[in-house]
DNA sequence: TGTACATCAGTGAACGCGCGTTCACTGATGTAC
DNA sequence: TGTACATCAGTGAACGCGCGTTCACTGATGTAC
Protein backbone atom coordinates (compact mmCIF):
# COMPACT_ATOMS: atom_id res chain seq x y z
CA UNK A 1 0.00 0.00 0.00
CA UNK A 2 1.21 3.88 0.13
CA UNK A 3 2.07 5.44 2.92
CA UNK A 4 2.04 8.89 3.75
CA UNK A 5 5.05 11.12 2.60
CA UNK A 6 6.12 12.42 5.73
CA UNK A 7 6.22 8.65 7.66
CA UNK A 8 8.34 7.72 4.55
CA UNK A 9 10.59 10.36 4.95
CA UNK A 10 11.20 9.58 8.67
CA UNK A 11 11.64 6.29 8.01
CA UNK A 12 14.10 7.15 5.97
CA UNK A 13 15.88 9.22 8.83
CA UNK A 14 15.41 5.76 11.37
CA UNK A 15 17.44 3.57 8.65
CA UNK A 16 20.18 6.11 8.43
CA UNK A 17 20.69 6.63 12.07
CA UNK A 18 20.39 3.19 13.11
CA UNK A 19 22.86 1.84 10.53
CA UNK A 20 25.17 4.70 11.25
CA UNK A 21 24.70 3.32 15.09
CA UNK A 22 24.84 -0.70 13.84
CA UNK A 23 28.03 0.16 11.27
CA UNK A 24 30.17 1.84 14.19
CA UNK A 25 29.17 -1.38 16.44
CA UNK A 26 30.01 -3.63 14.12
CA UNK A 27 31.61 -2.55 10.89
CA UNK A 28 30.26 -2.23 7.67
CA UNK A 29 30.98 -5.88 6.35
CA UNK A 30 29.21 -7.16 10.03
CA UNK A 31 25.68 -5.95 9.76
CA UNK A 32 23.08 -6.93 6.97
CA UNK A 33 20.92 -5.24 5.50
CA UNK A 34 18.02 -6.95 7.31
CA UNK A 35 19.53 -6.04 10.37
CA UNK A 36 19.38 -2.66 9.69
CA UNK A 37 15.56 -2.58 8.65
CA UNK A 38 15.06 -4.60 11.46
CA UNK A 39 16.14 -2.10 13.76
CA UNK A 40 14.07 0.83 11.83
CA UNK A 41 10.94 -1.46 11.91
CA UNK A 42 10.96 -2.21 8.56
CA UNK A 43 11.25 -5.64 6.36
CA UNK A 44 14.76 -5.85 4.25
CA UNK A 45 12.50 -5.78 0.99
CA UNK A 46 11.85 -2.55 1.54
CA UNK A 47 15.66 -1.27 1.97
CA UNK A 48 15.47 -0.54 -1.99
CA UNK A 49 12.64 1.82 -1.64
CA UNK A 50 14.91 3.97 -0.18
CA UNK A 51 18.66 3.70 -1.55
CA UNK A 52 20.06 1.77 -4.90
CA UNK A 53 22.49 -0.22 -2.67
CA UNK A 54 24.19 -0.95 0.45
CA UNK A 55 27.04 1.15 -0.51
CA UNK A 56 25.04 4.09 -0.62
CA UNK A 57 23.41 3.51 2.78
CA UNK A 58 27.01 3.20 3.69
CA UNK A 59 27.77 6.71 2.58
CA UNK A 60 24.50 8.16 3.92
CA UNK A 61 25.69 6.74 6.92
CA UNK A 62 28.91 8.35 7.58
CA UNK A 63 27.65 11.50 6.33
CA UNK A 64 25.13 11.13 9.16
CA UNK A 65 28.02 10.09 11.55
CA UNK A 66 30.03 13.04 10.90
CA UNK A 67 26.97 15.10 11.28
CA UNK A 68 26.16 14.07 14.72
CA UNK A 69 30.38 14.34 15.80
CA UNK A 70 30.27 18.22 14.11
CA UNK A 71 27.21 19.48 16.48
CA UNK A 72 28.94 18.07 19.16
CA UNK A 73 32.40 19.60 18.88
CA UNK A 74 30.27 23.27 17.98
CA UNK A 75 29.14 22.08 21.50
CA UNK A 76 31.97 21.25 22.94
CA UNK A 77 32.57 24.24 25.49
CA UNK A 78 28.64 25.13 25.73
CA UNK A 79 28.68 21.66 27.52
CA UNK A 80 28.46 22.27 31.48
CA UNK A 81 31.17 20.07 32.62
CA UNK A 82 34.34 19.74 34.25
CA UNK A 83 35.55 17.27 31.82
CA UNK A 84 37.22 19.13 28.58
CA UNK A 85 36.24 17.53 25.22
CA UNK A 86 39.27 15.99 24.45
CA UNK A 87 38.58 13.72 28.27
CA UNK A 88 35.53 13.10 26.79
CA UNK A 89 36.89 11.82 23.53
CA UNK A 90 39.31 9.86 25.10
CA UNK A 91 36.90 8.51 27.98
CA UNK A 92 36.19 4.70 28.61
CA UNK A 93 32.86 5.67 27.96
CA UNK A 94 33.21 6.44 24.61
CA UNK A 95 35.90 3.59 23.92
CA UNK A 96 32.74 1.14 24.82
CA UNK A 97 30.37 2.78 23.39
CA UNK A 98 31.02 2.87 19.65
CA UNK A 99 27.85 2.96 17.90
CA UNK A 100 27.51 6.12 20.08
CA UNK A 101 30.83 7.61 19.00
CA UNK A 102 32.64 8.94 17.11
CA UNK A 103 32.46 8.12 13.22
CA UNK A 104 36.30 8.16 12.38
CA UNK A 105 37.47 6.32 15.56
CA UNK A 106 34.97 3.30 14.12
CA UNK A 107 34.84 3.01 10.27
CA UNK A 108 37.98 4.97 9.14
CA UNK A 109 39.73 1.86 7.81
CA UNK A 110 37.29 0.26 6.42
CA UNK A 111 36.26 3.69 4.78
CA UNK A 112 40.06 3.78 3.19
CA UNK A 113 39.17 1.01 1.49
CA UNK A 114 35.86 1.68 0.62
CA UNK A 115 34.67 4.13 -2.53
CA UNK A 116 35.73 7.43 -3.12
CA UNK A 117 32.33 8.48 -2.20
CA UNK A 118 32.19 7.16 1.25
CA UNK A 119 35.81 8.80 1.57
CA UNK A 120 34.09 11.95 0.42
CA UNK A 121 31.65 11.72 3.33
CA UNK A 122 33.59 11.19 5.78
CA UNK A 123 36.02 14.28 3.90
CA UNK A 124 33.31 16.16 4.42
CA UNK A 125 32.85 15.83 8.02
CA UNK A 126 35.87 15.77 8.71
CA UNK A 127 36.68 19.30 7.09
CA UNK A 128 33.73 20.50 8.82
CA UNK A 129 35.01 19.29 11.93
CA UNK A 130 38.05 21.11 11.88
CA UNK A 131 36.32 24.32 10.95
CA UNK A 132 34.77 24.22 13.58
CA UNK A 133 37.40 23.93 15.82
CA UNK A 134 39.16 26.85 14.43
CA UNK A 135 42.39 28.33 15.75
CA UNK A 136 45.55 26.65 14.20
CA UNK A 137 44.36 24.42 11.32
CA UNK A 138 47.83 22.45 11.68
CA UNK A 139 47.37 21.59 15.55
CA UNK A 140 43.71 20.76 14.74
CA UNK A 141 44.69 18.54 12.93
CA UNK A 142 47.15 16.79 15.34
CA UNK A 143 45.13 16.52 17.89
CA UNK A 144 42.12 15.06 16.10
CA UNK A 145 44.96 12.46 14.78
CA UNK A 146 46.13 11.35 18.63
CA UNK A 147 42.37 11.35 19.52
CA UNK A 148 41.24 9.05 16.62
CA UNK A 149 44.56 7.09 17.67
CA UNK A 150 44.16 6.79 21.21
CA UNK A 151 40.69 5.51 20.68
CA UNK A 152 41.30 3.10 18.00
CA UNK A 153 44.78 1.67 19.94
CA UNK A 154 42.85 1.83 23.40
CA UNK A 155 39.66 -0.31 21.72
CA UNK A 156 42.27 -3.06 19.58
CA UNK A 157 44.03 -4.25 22.81
CA UNK A 158 42.55 -7.20 25.24
CA UNK A 159 43.85 -6.03 28.54
CA UNK A 160 41.60 -3.52 30.17
CA UNK A 161 44.47 -1.80 32.09
CA UNK A 162 46.59 -1.33 29.10
CA UNK A 163 43.59 0.37 27.42
CA UNK A 164 43.15 2.53 30.09
CA UNK A 165 46.58 3.85 30.02
CA UNK A 166 46.52 3.99 26.68
CA UNK A 167 43.55 6.79 26.79
CA UNK A 168 45.02 8.31 29.92
CA UNK A 169 48.45 8.65 28.04
CA UNK A 170 47.14 10.41 25.12
CA UNK A 171 44.25 12.87 27.34
CA UNK A 172 47.25 13.89 29.80
CA UNK A 173 49.63 14.67 26.71
CA UNK A 174 47.37 16.50 25.24
CA UNK A 175 45.62 18.34 28.27
CA UNK B 1 51.07 -37.33 -1.06
CA UNK B 2 53.17 -36.87 1.65
CA UNK B 3 55.37 -33.80 1.63
CA UNK B 4 59.54 -32.81 3.01
CA UNK B 5 58.52 -31.66 6.95
CA UNK B 6 60.95 -28.52 5.76
CA UNK B 7 58.66 -27.39 2.86
CA UNK B 8 55.87 -27.54 5.20
CA UNK B 9 57.33 -25.66 7.53
CA UNK B 10 58.23 -23.18 4.85
CA UNK B 11 53.85 -23.12 3.04
CA UNK B 12 53.21 -22.30 6.36
CA UNK B 13 55.51 -19.14 7.13
CA UNK B 14 54.44 -18.53 2.98
CA UNK B 15 50.29 -18.72 4.16
CA UNK B 16 51.14 -16.21 7.39
CA UNK B 17 53.14 -14.03 5.37
CA UNK B 18 51.28 -13.45 2.57
CA UNK B 19 48.09 -13.60 4.64
CA UNK B 20 48.97 -10.38 6.99
CA UNK B 21 49.70 -8.71 3.55
CA UNK B 22 46.40 -8.98 2.21
CA UNK B 23 45.29 -8.51 5.20
CA UNK B 24 46.73 -5.13 5.88
CA UNK B 25 45.99 -3.98 2.44
CA UNK B 26 42.05 -5.24 2.39
CA UNK B 27 41.21 -6.03 5.71
CA UNK B 28 40.12 -9.65 6.99
CA UNK B 29 36.58 -9.66 5.26
CA UNK B 30 37.84 -9.39 2.04
CA UNK B 31 40.16 -11.64 1.66
CA UNK B 32 39.04 -15.25 0.90
CA UNK B 33 41.12 -17.95 2.69
CA UNK B 34 41.22 -19.62 -1.13
CA UNK B 35 43.10 -15.69 -2.38
CA UNK B 36 45.58 -16.92 0.68
CA UNK B 37 46.44 -19.84 -0.43
CA UNK B 38 46.73 -19.19 -4.00
CA UNK B 39 48.90 -16.03 -2.99
CA UNK B 40 50.98 -18.96 -1.04
CA UNK B 41 51.13 -21.61 -4.01
CA UNK B 42 48.67 -23.58 -2.52
CA UNK B 43 45.28 -24.96 -2.93
CA UNK B 44 42.38 -23.74 -0.41
CA UNK B 45 41.81 -26.89 0.85
CA UNK B 46 45.32 -27.56 1.88
CA UNK B 47 44.39 -24.54 4.33
CA UNK B 48 43.16 -26.76 6.91
CA UNK B 49 46.56 -29.04 7.52
CA UNK B 50 48.24 -25.77 8.39
CA UNK B 51 45.33 -24.01 11.05
CA UNK B 52 42.09 -24.54 12.08
CA UNK B 53 39.98 -22.40 10.66
CA UNK B 54 40.12 -18.19 9.13
CA UNK B 55 40.17 -16.97 12.60
CA UNK B 56 43.27 -18.68 13.54
CA UNK B 57 45.18 -17.44 10.68
CA UNK B 58 43.92 -13.98 11.29
CA UNK B 59 45.81 -14.23 15.06
CA UNK B 60 48.59 -15.61 13.13
CA UNK B 61 49.05 -12.85 10.65
CA UNK B 62 48.41 -9.85 13.36
CA UNK B 63 51.57 -11.76 15.26
CA UNK B 64 53.48 -11.88 12.49
CA UNK B 65 52.70 -8.17 11.33
CA UNK B 66 53.92 -6.95 14.60
CA UNK B 67 56.48 -8.57 14.96
CA UNK B 68 57.61 -6.88 11.54
CA UNK B 69 56.59 -3.87 12.86
CA UNK B 70 58.95 -4.83 15.76
CA UNK B 71 61.91 -5.06 13.99
CA UNK B 72 61.68 -1.68 12.02
CA UNK B 73 61.06 -0.33 14.98
CA UNK B 74 64.09 -1.99 16.41
CA UNK B 75 65.85 -0.78 13.44
CA UNK B 76 64.46 2.99 13.07
CA UNK B 77 68.20 4.31 14.23
CA UNK B 78 71.14 2.43 12.73
CA UNK B 79 69.18 3.09 9.90
CA UNK B 80 71.22 5.53 7.99
CA UNK B 81 68.64 7.90 5.91
CA UNK B 82 68.05 11.89 6.71
CA UNK B 83 64.29 10.31 7.90
CA UNK B 84 63.40 9.99 11.08
CA UNK B 85 61.42 6.93 12.11
CA UNK B 86 58.22 9.04 12.16
CA UNK B 87 59.13 10.50 8.71
CA UNK B 88 58.84 7.54 7.40
CA UNK B 89 55.83 6.25 9.29
CA UNK B 90 53.78 9.07 8.31
CA UNK B 91 55.06 9.28 4.50
CA UNK B 92 53.24 9.07 1.65
CA UNK B 93 54.69 5.52 0.72
CA UNK B 94 53.32 4.00 3.59
CA UNK B 95 50.21 5.49 3.59
CA UNK B 96 49.79 3.88 0.25
CA UNK B 97 51.17 0.68 0.78
CA UNK B 98 49.63 -0.88 3.77
CA UNK B 99 50.41 -4.50 2.85
CA UNK B 100 53.41 -3.76 3.43
CA UNK B 101 53.30 -1.42 6.73
CA UNK B 102 51.97 -1.18 10.20
CA UNK B 103 49.20 -3.68 11.28
CA UNK B 104 47.74 -1.63 13.74
CA UNK B 105 47.29 1.50 11.12
CA UNK B 106 45.66 -1.45 8.68
CA UNK B 107 43.77 -3.36 10.95
CA UNK B 108 43.22 -1.80 14.38
CA UNK B 109 39.10 -1.28 13.99
CA UNK B 110 38.69 -4.58 12.59
CA UNK B 111 40.65 -6.10 15.65
CA UNK B 112 38.94 -4.41 18.07
CA UNK B 113 35.84 -6.60 16.94
CA UNK B 114 37.51 -9.78 16.85
CA UNK B 115 37.91 -12.47 19.46
CA UNK B 116 40.34 -11.68 22.42
CA UNK B 117 42.73 -14.10 21.03
CA UNK B 118 43.25 -11.57 18.01
CA UNK B 119 43.12 -8.49 20.17
CA UNK B 120 45.98 -10.38 22.23
CA UNK B 121 47.95 -10.59 19.53
CA UNK B 122 47.92 -6.84 18.63
CA UNK B 123 48.62 -5.84 22.38
CA UNK B 124 51.36 -8.20 22.88
CA UNK B 125 53.05 -7.13 19.76
CA UNK B 126 52.21 -3.23 20.95
CA UNK B 127 53.79 -4.00 24.45
CA UNK B 128 57.21 -5.10 22.56
CA UNK B 129 56.96 -2.27 20.38
CA UNK B 130 56.75 0.25 23.76
CA UNK B 131 59.38 -1.40 25.07
CA UNK B 132 61.95 -1.05 22.31
CA UNK B 133 60.95 2.83 22.07
CA UNK B 134 61.96 3.37 25.72
CA UNK B 135 62.15 6.09 26.98
CA UNK B 136 58.74 7.87 29.00
CA UNK B 137 56.48 5.32 28.15
CA UNK B 138 53.52 7.61 28.35
CA UNK B 139 55.20 9.91 25.80
CA UNK B 140 55.56 7.05 23.77
CA UNK B 141 52.06 5.66 24.06
CA UNK B 142 51.15 9.25 22.82
CA UNK B 143 53.27 9.61 20.06
CA UNK B 144 51.95 6.30 18.40
CA UNK B 145 48.84 7.17 18.47
CA UNK B 146 49.12 10.04 17.07
CA UNK B 147 51.17 8.37 13.97
CA UNK B 148 48.59 5.55 14.13
CA UNK B 149 45.55 8.21 13.92
CA UNK B 150 47.65 10.10 11.41
CA UNK B 151 47.95 7.50 9.01
CA UNK B 152 44.32 6.20 9.54
CA UNK B 153 42.63 9.68 8.84
CA UNK B 154 45.06 10.40 5.80
CA UNK B 155 43.75 6.81 4.36
CA UNK B 156 40.29 7.50 4.87
CA UNK B 157 40.22 10.84 3.18
CA UNK B 158 39.29 11.19 -0.81
CA UNK B 159 41.62 14.20 -1.78
CA UNK B 160 45.39 14.04 -1.82
CA UNK B 161 46.35 17.64 -0.82
CA UNK B 162 44.11 17.15 2.28
CA UNK B 163 45.57 13.69 3.11
CA UNK B 164 49.13 14.89 2.41
CA UNK B 165 48.30 17.94 4.97
CA UNK B 166 46.98 15.62 7.55
CA UNK B 167 50.65 13.31 7.24
CA UNK B 168 52.58 16.98 7.23
CA UNK B 169 51.12 18.05 10.13
CA UNK B 170 51.18 15.23 12.33
CA UNK B 171 55.17 14.76 11.08
CA UNK B 172 55.42 18.67 12.30
CA UNK B 173 54.19 18.36 15.49
CA UNK B 174 55.95 15.30 15.90
CA UNK B 175 59.19 16.06 14.99
C1' DT C 1 70.82 -51.92 4.32
C1' DG C 2 66.59 -53.10 2.33
C1' DT C 3 61.57 -53.60 2.46
C1' DA C 4 56.71 -52.92 3.90
C1' DC C 5 53.64 -49.81 5.39
C1' DA C 6 51.53 -46.00 7.89
C1' DT C 7 51.33 -41.05 7.74
C1' DC C 8 49.64 -36.72 6.37
C1' DA C 9 50.17 -32.30 3.27
C1' DG C 10 47.98 -31.39 -0.62
C1' DT C 11 44.15 -31.67 -4.36
C1' DG C 12 39.77 -30.39 -6.16
C1' DA C 13 34.89 -31.33 -5.96
C1' DA C 14 31.10 -30.53 -3.08
C1' DC C 15 28.27 -28.74 0.78
C1' DG C 16 25.66 -25.46 3.39
C1' DC C 17 24.78 -21.18 4.81
C1' DG C 18 24.16 -16.20 4.75
C1' DC C 19 23.82 -12.21 2.40
C1' DG C 20 22.64 -8.59 -1.13
C1' DT C 21 19.32 -8.09 -4.31
C1' DT C 22 14.99 -8.97 -7.08
C1' DC C 23 10.19 -9.53 -7.79
C1' DA C 24 5.09 -10.19 -7.80
C1' DC C 25 1.87 -8.43 -5.13
C1' DT C 26 -0.81 -5.21 -1.76
C1' DG C 27 -3.67 -1.32 -0.72
C1' DA C 28 -3.86 3.41 1.46
C1' DT C 29 -2.48 7.84 -0.26
C1' DG C 30 -2.42 11.60 -3.19
C1' DT C 31 -3.89 13.49 -7.62
C1' DA C 32 -6.62 14.61 -11.76
C1' DC C 33 -10.92 15.81 -13.27
C1' DT D 1 -16.66 18.46 -3.14
C1' DG D 2 -16.79 13.88 -4.73
C1' DT D 3 -15.06 10.06 -7.52
C1' DA D 4 -11.82 7.17 -10.26
C1' DC D 5 -7.43 5.76 -10.61
C1' DA D 6 -2.40 5.78 -10.69
C1' DT D 7 1.40 5.67 -7.53
C1' DC D 8 4.78 3.64 -4.76
C1' DA D 9 6.44 2.23 0.21
C1' DG D 10 6.21 -1.90 2.15
C1' DT D 11 5.84 -7.26 2.43
C1' DG D 12 7.84 -11.73 2.26
C1' DA D 13 9.29 -15.42 -0.76
C1' DA D 14 12.88 -16.49 -3.81
C1' DC D 15 17.28 -16.15 -6.37
C1' DG D 16 22.14 -16.40 -7.11
C1' DC D 17 26.51 -16.04 -5.68
C1' DG D 18 30.57 -16.37 -2.78
C1' DC D 19 32.71 -18.00 1.02
C1' DG D 20 34.32 -21.03 4.91
C1' DT D 21 34.61 -25.60 5.59
C1' DT D 22 34.46 -30.71 4.68
C1' DC D 23 35.71 -34.89 2.48
C1' DA D 24 37.36 -38.85 -0.37
C1' DC D 25 41.36 -39.55 -2.42
C1' DT D 26 46.57 -39.36 -3.71
C1' DG D 27 51.26 -40.81 -3.24
C1' DA D 28 56.04 -39.43 -1.67
C1' DT D 29 58.07 -39.36 2.81
C1' DG D 30 59.58 -41.08 6.97
C1' DT D 31 59.59 -45.02 10.13
C1' DA D 32 59.63 -49.73 12.00
C1' DC D 33 61.62 -53.99 11.63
Amino acid sequence: MRYPAKETAAKHDRIVKEASRLFRERGFENVTVGEVMKAAGLTHGAFYAHFGSKQELQEAAVAYGQGVSLSRVKRRDTKKSKESYADRYLSPWHRDNPGDGCTMAALAQEVARSTPEIKAALERGLEAILSAIGGDRKEAIFQLAAKVGGIVLARAVRDARLSNEILESVRQKLG
